[in-house]
DNA sequence: GTTAGGCGCGGTAACGTTCCCATGACGATG
DNA sequence: CATCGTCATGGGAACGTTACCGCGCCTAAC
């Protein structure tokens, strides 16, 4: 009653309520070094009975270490960077760290804002998707960190963690491919992002591999969302083309987009139009048609970001760059145009 | 060079290369009161000088305000739940505050771990969307907090953030009964969620308005999600029912599910089966046909929560129960069957 | 001309924790 | 029996910050 009002039990009270001094107190809370059985067993009793419970706060201070980690991704609203940010918390959540999400909106201003949040509030490191086309922000950030999503590869002296954007890219073109369908036309991300060069890059290879000119793809650009998505797919439809069109876009919001432009414009997806996406988000699946997609791992990239930001924090020597591998989801967007299967086409109606 | 050898400046650092007293750098950066403007100025300037951040561990343990706030909530990988985070998040980061984002998977354990995790991680305050049906684990929790989503009844004491569920509700209804449907059936939560309670009460107070029996409504029950909905269906279209079906789905999640359930029985959305759903998350947009639903406005919810726990923070006395209006956002999934309208049905095809 | 008050500044304590060192007791070994 | 080592414990400092208090100077008022 003396104590109490309002105030959050300390060390010290536990130690004056078990008798001991809070040096000692302290030694049977944390390491178990050089402490009787019987005296720890006092003190945690004490401990539960005053409702103790060590401050982070001044544990970080005293240790340097906080943690907490940060994410800091473009937009928690996007489902495939929900799914990131799941995997990173549930990870860290099992080390008994928390996680301080922040949302970029692919701004660099709000990016480098959220970087010095971070900062000041200690954390012990972030996971990061730059949007910058420059690295000067993270140079700027002086804490352990680890890159994740497709903008890593610059950074080369940096662990980070990605999907196979090589082996998701071959994968959606061998399906395509394999479905009948020739070169795609491309819907890609905003110029000055990584995640596009990327992207472009892996398509290119491959076309050259297939001993396709990697100059005929038609191509539009717009932001990763539905309405980007929407836009590019109207310029795309607005150009001449012949035939069934197959459109490979850099993200699934993008492709969900696509379709929606293609049934705007009166045609069908996939009688008239294939549609293929890359991220594999949830919603993918309650499109109609289903979003035939190249599936990144998000909920494991989050979680070995977070597992590759501890070792980086820890044991610094450690530089490592994961490429997590993608997999396929077919659903119906894509039509099957291949010889042995000519009207299977058809299928996705039902209406 | 003698110092800084990857230790980061503190106050004393700037204080000493201003030549004046912490005490005066600490006036300097923080309150104006009693300090030369020229002081202050060279004291601002050494802070730039040696990249000064204050640590806001050390500020926490001073002041007893850790500028962290924490969000608990059902799964941040539901889109509608994003939508809260985002809002929320915002909102901190206006106010200078980090925000800590918890998903507790509708699972009592997991909720009361997040809460004692964020009680040590000495956060100043909470927004949860509470799973557990008593409240023993939030009478435990002793910071300050703002309930949000639906299960705020019970907790009359307590500021809470909601959506009108009683006047969204009455706006799904009135929009079914205007295109012609008569009383709906159900789809609604597992049986010990409060938001189950919440919306049931508002459509049976509802149907009684209407002169409805709400005991002839048929119901069905799932889990909060895309599966959930999708079984809750199958059975509710395994029951004898005669002409056009009606569902409205307590959630989106579940109202897609639904159709997703009416497209694999070989039914058409809308011209067999209405669907409307509640909740508005911006997936609804692209499934097919469009998911019309009463949409409650998470981001402000997010928003406005933040808010309301700052006053809490602050000035206690300022106990508040906001209710912010849903609104309709009509797509495709319910039909119209109403006398005006008779073939208006045949709309949502296309194909 | 003397005194009171205001104002700018420095010293110090305190927030809660952990780590290092000193102290004392006890057991083991010569 | 004496000495050394081990081990449980207590005391104190430090992490970085801010609030409080006291001191000295300058100005204004009597």
């Amino acid at each position: 009653m003396s104590k109490s009002r309002g105030r959050r039990p300390t060390i010290i009270d536990v130690a004056e309520r078990a008798g001991v001094s809070k040096s000692t107190a302290a030694r049977a809370l944390t390491g178990s070094s050089n402490i009787t059985e019987e005296t720890r067993e006092r003190v945690v009793l004490a401990a539960a009975a005053v409702g103790y419970e060590r401050n982070h706060l001044a544990v970080g201070m005293r240790s340097g270490r906080s943690g907490m980690l940060g994410l800091v991704i473009p937009d928690i609203t996007n489902p495939f960077w929900a799914e990131v940010a799941r995997g990173a918390q549930d990870q860290a959540a099992e080390a008994g760290a928390s996680l301080l999400v922040f949302s970029s909106d692919w701004d660099v201003e709000k990016e480098a804002a959220h970087l010095r949040a971070l900062r000041r509030a200690r954390v012990d490191g972030a996971i990061i998707n730059p949007v910058a086309d420059n690295f000067d922000d993270l140079d700027r950030f002086g804490l352990p960190f680890v890159l994740i999503g497709s903008s890593a590869e610059r950074f080369v002296e940096t662990s980070s963690v990605g999907s196979d954007i090589t082996q998701g890219v071959r994968l959606g073109m061998d399906h395509l491919v394999s479905k009948g369908h020739g070169a795609p036309s491309l819907i890609v991300g905003p110029k000055n992002r990584l995640a596009r060069v990327r992207f472009l890059r892996a398509v290119h290879q491959h076309c050259i591999e297939r001993d396709i000119d990697p100059a005929i793809l038609a191509m539009e650009e717009g932001e990763y969302t539905v309405e980007g998505g929407k836009q590019a797919m109207r310029r795309l439809l607005a150009r001449d083309h012949v035939g069934h069109v197959c459109v490979f876009a850099a993200n699934d919001m993008m492709a969900i987009g696509a379709i929606m432009a293609v049934r705007e414009a009166g045609l069908r997806c996939p009688e008239d139009v294939s549609v293929i996406g890359f991220d594999g988000i949830p919603s993918g699946e309650f499109a109609w048609p289903g979003l035939t997609t190249v599936a990144k791992p998000g909920r494991d990239m989050g979680a070995r970001a977070v597992e590759g930001l501890f070792s980086e924090i820890e044991h610094k020597p450690e530089h490592r760059r994961i490429y997590l591998p993608c997999r396929l989801i077919e659903r119906g967007s894509l039509a099957d145009l291949s010889a042995q299967n000519p009207r299977r086409v058809a299928r996705g109606g039902g209406v």
